[in-house]
DNA sequence: GCAGAACTTGAAACCGCTTTGAACGATGAA
DNA sequence: TTCATCGTTCAAAGCGGTTTCAAGTTCTGC
């Protein structure tokens, strides 16, 4: 049924019935609850496709999923951050629409969604230290929030960040007051802001204590388990291998477990691990005392956030760019320890003795 | 500039330029030359909402995200899914809807997506055992193609299942085939459609060799590390512990790793695992010999035909319901081996007694 | 009792595209 | 040469809402 049958059932004209519906005060209360009522009543629905033409807004969000041709590996993080952006949008009445598309070809899906109008804003993913999409955005006059920043671009614009830098740079710290000397970090991969802010921060706390960064035990790379686990091997396959190691997310973290177990090296007493834990929904770190020390720091809040300050910033609620920085607190679990004093023993001979693990139990 | 402006700067009618985009045999070619050629230099694009509004078309496939307020978990195959589906979307022009509600709210849901005509057709996540959803489409007129299958609903719709029945029963064999008597189920939900055939499957291996299906060895829950973490800890708190388990998922199929590793127990020699793997972009389990033995289809793929099925079937290219059941091959990796003879010694004393990691190492 | 303000309601234009039905010129057959 | 046919193009009527502007009603204040 269309508003045009609707309203001449039950004797109104479409005006007064689409005002009624879409809350506007001319209308006498007794008139809206007659509406409303009949609506419910008859099983009228607006068509949103009119709706949207109509008013020249999409009443839509987009988010754009891009998937290189190499790794063709979905941010884990993507789900969580989703469900909690799409939370909001809902409670808004806005949709949420996501464009699956090569990297190759991400900038010209924005402008695509921009000039196409099925959008009223979208969400930057995954920001590069200068990231080309925030200067395009801004060209395009798509308004838009950045989930992360991107360091080396001009110009205000809407984010939401952690503090990368900072929770590196304490759970660097947090490892060296427990006397770990080399410490190595697995992260996220090159060129991408985070990943930029967070060596930064790691690196300021070991130039605090006079600790000369080591090449050899730093790796950036896409974050899987299977990534966490090579660099972890790798480390130990050195003569001089860490005694603690700091890791961008719970994934990799999971392979660099499994190569600790494979090499027979205790974790949380040979070796330490603290994470960035984006306290993914299906793989939290918890318990009395979580697996993991780690810098926890909700990714489904950001989404939550990032859709607030969009949905503001469309409605014109929000004249200025608006910026929310997120401290990751510290959470200490069963994955960090004292250094070890014996550290020295353990070196290329006992790794590559230990590397299979059935020769260990 | 809308179509009225771009149709008379080029001196043509509006009717002409509008079919020489959208491919109309009646446009000459010079003309439809022409006007792609101008299109392109003045930056002219349609408007998506006219047209979704002229064609009664949305252009769009709409996906539900329910999220449960006790478990507040997005299902961790939900993101590799949609990368497959979005990309054969994208590629017929496609948009992706993605809606995110309380699980309550889910019926309501679809309702509303059907009656404001934002979208031409849906997928079904997760169909339970009897799934009121694929009714409640059928009511609504949706076209819709379930991921899954939903055994206790009647009558014919489109359908994408991998063969979880046939791929249980294989891998249950296979246990039995190394020895192994006492066999685990980490299963997912009580109530999924999956859960209950990976189920049968499990139960038909062992009939078939005359051995009773132990309770006490069979889980369902959540697919969380956690969930693999504790019921592993469970079954080896037992006088009576497993030699096998067989894992719903590579997540908790991780809990279960470290579950074993606190107790000491090595995995694929003293315990085999076999789990079932949706092929998860970060979490490949790959590699020469695969860390795990198991049986695998790629959710990705599922995907992909889950959308060409929709698509076809809302283009109307499509008059019979289509089904695909996918089998998931079998892969023997690191995780499994002869079951021990010496099984019967290792005991709840032992279990307890290995509890802590510390305590071993 | 009446002018003017304050409420309510409705007619019609509009959003920007698609598509029907008609018109036009060119071509070919009679 | 004329008429039917074909290939192109166009005017105008939708699609189903929202919103402007005008008109009708009911209140107020004097």
């Amino acid at each position: 049924m269309n508003l045009k049958e609707f309203s001449h059932r039950i004797g109104l004209s479409p005006t007064t019935v689409s005002r009624a519906l879409n809350g506007y005060p001319e209308v006498s209360e007794r008139t809206r609850r007659k509406v409303l009522e009949s609506a419910e009543r008859l099983g009228y629905t607006p068509n949103s496709r009119a709706a949207r033409l109509a008013t020249g807004r999409a009443m839509t969000i987009g988010h754009i999923l891009p998937l290189s041709k190499e790794h063709e590996m979905v941010n884990p993080i993507f789900s969580d951050f989703i469900a909690g952006a799409g939370e909001q949008y809902s409670r808004s009445g806005y949709d949420l629409s996501l464009s699956v598309v090569r990297d190759e070809d991400e900038e010209e899906a924005y402008r695509d969604l921009a000039t196409r109008g099925v959008v009223d804003g979208v969400v930057i993913h995954g920001p590069k230290v200068e990231d080309p999409r925030i200067r395009l955005l801004g060209e395009l006059g798509l308004p838009f929030v950045v989930h992360g920043r991107s360091s080396r671009v001009q110009g205000e614009y809407n984010w939401v960040d952690v503090n990368n830098r900072r929770a590196f740079s304490r759970a660097t710290e947090f490892l060296l007051d427990l006397g770990h000397r080399r410490i190595g970090l697995i992260n996220g991969l090159d060129g991408m802001d985070f990943a930029t802010r967070r060596l930064n921060g790691y690196g300021d706390a070991l130039a605090a204590r006079g600790i000369a960064r080591d090449p050899e035990l730093v790796f950036s790379g896409e974050m899987t388990e299977n990534y966490g686990f090579a660099t972890t091997m790798r480390m130990f396959d050195s003569p001089n291998p860490p005694t603690a190691i700091l890791i961008s997310s719970i994934i990799p973290a999971m392979g660099a477990r499994r190569a600790l177990h494979d090499l027979g090296i205790g974790l949380g007493d040979e070796v330490s691990v603290v994470i960035h834990d984006d306290d993914l929904s299906y793989f939290r770190n918890e318990g009395d005392v979580p697996i993991f020390t780690a810098t926890r720091s909700s990714v489904r809040e950001a989404g939550r956030l990032c859709a607030d300050i969009l949905l503001d910033t469309i409605r014109g609620a929000q004249d200025e760019r608006r910026h929310v920085l997120l401290e990751a607190d510290l959470t200490v679990g069963q994955s960090t320890g004292p250094a070890p004093a014996m550290r020295h023993l353990l070196g290329r001979d006992r790794a590559a003795a230990l590397r299979r693990p059935q020769a260990l139990t």
